[in-house]
DNA sequence: ACAGTTTCCCGTAAATGC
DNA sequence: TGCATTTACGGGAAACTG
C-alpha cells in the first residue's frame, strides 16, 4: 500500500471537498466463523438519495476493496479506503442539484458500505453508512460546513437524518455556549471563560442571553447577518478561531487575550487602571482582526486608544507579540514611545510577553539586519466613559461529541479508534 | 463558445504545465477552392516522439475540431483549441520517461495538427506542428523552462529540433547579453544598460566578458551553480526579474535601481559622494533580494552600510518605496534617523521617490491607523575602499524573437497575430 | 540519503450559474 | 444585477522515485 497522504482539513471530519482525497474505514463488528474467503466491501456515495433537491456526488476512484484482518489483538475485519475523491454528478436534463431551499453546506450526504457474504448456504447482505456528511467545493465553504456538522451533532442523535436542515431544531444558549467554548479548546487549546461567553451571548441574543434556556435558532447562528454587518455570527467567530490558530496560539493559550469584550466593558475595566494598561480584543467590525486598547491620562482626563485591528496579512509580516513589544506612537513629532505598559489588570508587558518575543537572528554577515516596527502617528484624541463589570475566570471544559468517532464503526479522515 | 480562461503563465509561451489549461490555434494559409464541407483538424501531442529517452504526454480533453472561417476580411480557415490539458503517459513496463540525460526542462516536445481533405477526387493530408515546447509539472520549473525556450530561439532557426539540448550550441556574450536585456525590457519594461550588463558578464564569465565574442555554454548559464552558491546564474537573474515584476516595477522603470553593481564598484561610486548618498543593488548571495547601501562619514573616515536584502515576503508587507521613505537607524539609543538622503549620484530622496510613496488611507473610524517601519539597530561599524568607475547609461533595445509568434502559423497561449 | 520531479491542496481570484 | 457556488491555478510543501 501507499504511504500517508494527509487527510482533508485535519480535525474537521465529516466535511469533504470535491476533488480532494479523503480516507474512510469500516470495521465488521460481528466475528465471522469462517474467514477463508475474500469479503469485498463496496462504498457508494449518495446511494439512495432522491435526486432533485440536492446535489449528488459520486466516487471517482476505485470503490471496492477486500476486507482484511485489522490487527493481531482483536482479529476483526476491516477495510480502509484511501485516495477517494468526490465529483458532482451532472444532469443532462433540466434537473439540477441544489434547488435553493438549502445552502450547499446544509445539504447532508452519506457514504454507504455494502458487503455480501454466504455462511452455510445463507446469503447475508450487510450495509451500513456514515454519519451525515457535508460536501464543499472550496475551502471558503469550510466554516459554513463545520457549523452544520456542529449543529447536527449537538441537536440530534439520529444516525442519518439527511433532511435535518429542512427544519433544524433550536439549541439552548447553554448548549450552544458549551459547543462554542469547545471549539476554542479543541482548535486553539483553551476554551472560553464566563465573561467571554457572556459577551458572545449578548452579541448574539441581546438581553436574552442572561437566560441560559433561551432558544437560539440555526439561522441566527449562521445564516442571518449580524445587524449592520455582512457576515453571520458564526462566520465572525470562526474567523477569530482561524486567526488564533494561525497567528495567536501562544498568546491565546497564556490567557492574555481577553478577546470578547464590548467596547463599553473595555472602558469600564481600563478606566481606573494605571496609564498604559492595555487589553487585547477581537474586532467586531471586521472578520479576523485583533486590536489592543490602552488607557491614558492626559490633563486629568481619561483617554482610550485602539489600533486598527491586525489581520492575518499583517500578522504574517510580524508576529503579534513583537507588535506589542515594538509598537510606538509618535505624537506630533515627539520622541516615539510605546504606550503599552501593563497587560490588564496590571502585569508588566515584558513579564507577560517576554517569553513570546521573537529573538532577532542577528546574523554575522556584512548586512545590517532590519526589522519592522508598527508605528502610529497621533494628532488628536477622543474619550468616553461607561458602566461596570468583573474580571476573567477559568475556561469551560469540553463536552461529548466523541460520537463523531466510533459511531457505526465508521471513520472518516483517519479519526482513529483503536 | 465559452469565454476567456486566461492562459498559462501569460507572456511565457511554449511552456505548458501539466494539468493546466492551454490554448492553441492553427490557420490554413492555402485558400481552398471549395469550402462547402467540414474540415476537421486533429491535434496530437508528442505525435512521433520515440519513447524511452523522454517523458511523453497526451491531450486529456477532446482534440478534434472543425475549422471555421476566421474573420470577414481574409476569409481563411482556422481553429482555436481551448481548454486543452496535458497529462503524462505512464508506462506499465520498465520504460520510464526521463532517462536522466536531460533535465525535464531541456526535453523538447511538440504539438501536431493534422487535417485531411479531398479536392476533385484528390485526397490531401495536411500536417504541421508547433515550435518545440517545454512541459513542466510545477511553476517552480518555469524559470528553467524559460531558459530553454530562450536558448533554443536564440541559437537556432530550425522549426523542430527536439534533440537540441542533447548538444546545445554556445552563444556569444554579445548574443546572450542582448537576450538578457530583452528579458528585462519585456517583463519589467526597461532593459539593462551597459554597466549592468558588464557586471553581469563579469559575474558569469570573469575577465572574458570584455570580449563580446566570448562563447558562453548552456551549462554555464543555467545548469552549473555559481561558485559557492546553490543556484545557477540564470536562476539568480530570473529571481530578480520576478522580484521586479511583483514588487519593484515603478522603481525599476524610473531607472532608480542600479541593481547590478559589484560591491567594489559600489564603494568606488559612493566614496566621494555626500554622506547619506545611497544606491539600490540586488543581492548576490540570495535569490530575489534587494538592498540599499549608503555612505557615511564618521570622524574623517568613509563608512558603507547595507541592509539585509529585502525579499518578496518583506516587500509584500511593505512596498519598497515606503521602506526607503521610512527606514530608520537607531544608533545606541540615539533618536532614530533615516540615513538615506540622496539617491546616487545626488538626487534628493523625496524628489526621486516622492511620487512612489504610498499615501496613508487615514480612515475616519475609531481606530488609530498604524504602519510598519523598517528599523535597524546599529552598534558597530566596518569600512573599506576600492577601485574606480563611471556612471549609468541608456538601456539596450529589444531584439528579434518575434518568430515565436507567427511561425508556422501556430499560436500557443493566445499570442495574437492578426 | 538525496536531488530532481511530481503531487497535493490551500487560498485567492475569476468564472460561472441562477 | 447581485449572490452563491464552482473552477482555475500560483505557490509552498510533502510525497514520490529512482
Amino acid at each position: 500500500e501507499k504511504q500517508p497522504c494527509m487527510p482533508t482539513h485535519p480535525q474537521k471530519p465529516l466535511i469533504i471537498k470535491t476533488g480532494v482525497q479523503f480516507t474512510t474505514k469500516v470495521r465488521l463488528l460481528v466475528k465471522l466463523p469462517e474467514v477463508d474467503y475474500q469479503l469485498k466491501v463496496k462504498t457508494t456515495f449518495d446511494k439512495d438519495l432522491t435526486p432533485g433537491r440536492v446535489r449528488q456526488f459520486f466516487i471517482l476512484t476505485n470503490n471496492t476493496k477486500v476486507m482484511d484482518i485489522e490487527d493481531y489483538s482483536n482479529g476483526c475485519l476491516s477495510v480502509e479506503f484511501r485516495h477517494l475523491q468526490l465529483k458532482e454528478k451532472k444532469y443532462i436534463n433540466g434537473t439540477k442539484g441544489n434547488e435553493g431551499l438549502l445552502s450547499v453546506t446544509e445539504e447532508l450526504h452519506s457514504l454507504s458500505f455494502e458487503a455480501c457474504f454466504t455462511v452455510q448456504g445463507l446469503t447475508i447482505d450487510l450495509e451500513t453508512c456514515s454519519l451525515p456528511l457535508v460536501v464543499i467545493s472550496n475551502v471558503s465553504q469550510l466554516p459554513g460546513g463545520w457549523a452544520s456538522v456542529m449543529w447536527y451533532n449537538l441537536l440530534t442523535d439520529e444516525p442519518r437524518n439527511l433532511a435535518f436542515f429542512g427544519n433544524p431544531p433550536r439549541a439552548t444558549w447553554s448548549q450552544l455556549s458549551e459547543v462554542l467554548s469547545w471549539q476554542f479548546s479543541t482548535f486553539a487549546g483553551k476554551g472560553l471563560n464566563k465573561e467571554q461567553l457572556s459577551m458572545l451571548g449578548e452579541k448574539l441574543l441581546g438581553q436574552h442571553a442572561s437566560c441560559s434556556d433561551y432558544q437560539v435558532s440555526w439561522s441566527k447562528l449562521s445564516k442571518e447577518n449580524i445587524p449592520g454587518k455582512s457576515f453571520s455570527f458564526w462566520m465572525w467567530l470562526d474567523s477569530i478561531l482561524e486567526l488564533i490558530k494561525k497567528h495567536l496560539l501562544p498568546v491565546w493559550n497564556e490567557n492574555y487575550i481577553m478577546g470578547f469584550v464590548s467596547k463599553e466593558m473595555e472602558r469600564t475595566l481600563l478606566k481606573d487602571k494605571e496609564p498604559g494598561t492595555f487589553l487585547l480584543r477581537f474586532s467586531e467590525s471586521h472578520l479576523g482582526g485583533i486590536t489592543f486598547t490602552w488607557v491614558e491620562h492626559s490633563n486629568g482626563e481619561v483617554k482610550f486608544n485602539s489600533v486598527e485591528p491586525y489581520t492575518k496579512n499583517r500578522l504574517s509580516a510580524l508576529p503579534f507579540a513583537d507588535i506589542i513589544r515594538d509598537y510606538k506612537v509618535i505624537s506630533d513629532g515627539v520622541v516615539p514611545e510605546n504606550p503599552l505598559k501593563f497587560l490588564y489588570p496590571d502585569i508588566p508587558k515584558d513579564e507577560a510577553f517576554g517569553r513570546l518575543y521573537n529573538i532577532q537572528p542577528s546574523k554575522v554577515h556584512p548586512y545590517i539586519t532590519s526589522t519592522l516596527i508598527p508605528i502610529s502617528q497621533l494628532r488628536s484624541h477622543t474619550s468616553t466613559t461607561p458602566p461596570s463589570c468583573q474580571s476573567p475566570e477559568p475556561p469551560m471544559t469540553p463536552g461529548e461529541f466523541d460520537m463523531l468517532s466510533e459511531h457505526l464503526c465508521f471513520d472518516i479522515n483517519s479519526m482513529s479508534s483503536p
